[in-house]
DNA sequence: AATCGTCTGATTGTTATACCTTTCAGCCAA
DNA sequence: TTGGCTGAAAGGTATAACAATCAGACGATT
């Protein structure tokens, strides 16, 4: 008797069954990237139902990431074209429920991100050698005028990730990195950017050569680096939040 | 002028700052797994706004994984467990709206499970390879009695993550395997599940012996070998059989 | 000629109220 | 124990209306 096939009754909500035929349609096409729904009260007449029910079906189309939603004068739900973000969304989502300590996030990250810079060296074209390039030559003049480096270096990394020609891969990388971002704003200084500077233009130069294996072997002394510091900087946070709480205790 | 540093302002829907503070509200852990919110009244009336635009909300809320509402008297609202589904779920949309492959999935999860067969061989304690063996062993008798051995591999592929003693990855990998399983099931075949079951064993005994770079190699392998069959496979069916089956799936 | 107000219609955002449907706990009877 | 009835709680839907926003047209001002 486990075993048996059986599905749940589908109690279809109406705005559920709205979603379903509008995503439909996108998935196959007929409705395609900037294509504009009708309004919301055409939308309720032709399916039948009222205004909310539409309305709910919009917003649960808009948390998916398919359409978005103007108000005005030729307003209205649109076909989005930017879904890759969704699942970086859904996988910051995921780790701030369970969560994961930051190390552990760094860990995946130096996982994921050594990969990564190994496919870069296989397959970057022209063009994203070029932009790679760009955020290398940026970081530089940022380290010349001794200012934070995080955004240049996080750009590094993204560019890494986008030559390597795998959505998902570079969807992961951008959901592990918006957890990071917020710590290493905390955690800059000044002498690691050199270091970091000069490591990111070692990894451009093997990916430039198209040497993966070298590649590889940096991006994970880059990371493995970075892990360190991190680490290193969590037990003085840690002894930082201790004090505080000491002496809040005294005090209060 | 040009350089300023204007900001656009930013209009919050209504409805967007009640996601904000339920969403943070269960970042924070305020509100637990299994806790239930106040009903649509209540909570209207505590944020000081109608009905209609609470529900917005939770419809919000509820696409993003969430929560799920349950009608009926003691209904309501819960704050839900289960958000590695949700990962799944984007990617796939992303597969359907053809922003990605099946083949770059296979090939993200033969990066980041390569990494953690490597960490597990190095963490793996006790009862972490006590599970492992388990699994290889139902795989061993599943083998014998030539029945299916998907459910037996994932298994497998499951404790190894857990071994590797990092959430992230193990939910990641969980998150890209709901995708393959479907597809698995498809191209199953009894003279795969033979080497499938020698790999497992000879990983497991790189575990056991505490091998890393051993265990790293032979999954790779084992991986890889994967993606090649899934390409194979791939190539004698029709990309739009896939779509309309995960459809199906995920309406039916 | 270019810019600024202003008006107007279209469209979403929000409110208010009402009613329907589903679900459950509790009671009662067979 | 089982089955059914019932009332209350809660979400689902409908209707009507107003508020906020936006694009475009039009004209006045500089």
């Amino acid at each position: 008797m486990s075993g048996v096939a059986f599905t749940p009754i589908r109690q279809a909500r109406a705005s559920g069954e709205i979603v379903s035929q509008i995503e439909r349609a996108i998935f196959d096409g007929e409705l395609q990237t900037g294509d504009r729904l009708e309004s919301e009260r055409e939308l309720a007449e032709r399916f039948g139902v009222s205004r909310i029910t539409v309305r709910d079906a919009l917003r649960v189309l808009e948390a998916r990431g398919l359409v978005h939603v103007k108000v005005g004068a030729s307003g209205g739900a649109f076909v989005s074209d930017t879904n890759v973000d969704q699942v970086a969304e859904s996988i910051s989502t995921m780790i701030q429920l369970r969560r994961m300590t930051l190390s552990g996030v760094a860990e995946a990250r130096t996982v994921v991100e050594t990969a990564t810079s190994e496919l870069a060296a296989e397959r970057a074209d022209a063009a994203a050698i070029l932009r790679i390039e760009q955020t290398v030559e940026k970081g530089r003049s940022v380290v010349r005028e001794q200012a934070p480096h995080t955004e240049a270096s996080m750009d590094f990394h993204v560019a890494v990730a986008d030559a390597a020609k795998n959505e998902l891969l570079a969807a992961t990388v951008a959901a592990y990195r918006d957890l990071l971002v917020q710590t290493l704003h905390d955690m800059r200084d000044v002498r690691s950017a050199k270091t970091t500077q000069k490591a990111h233009e070692e990894i451009l130069d093997a990916i430039k050569s198209h040497e993966p294996e070298a590649a590889r072997k940096l991006m994970l002394e880059h990371l493995q680096d970075f892990e360190k510091r991190l680490r290193r900087w969590l037990a003085t946070q840690e002894q930082a939040a201790i004090v505080a709480r000491a002496r809040h205790r005294r005090t209060g």
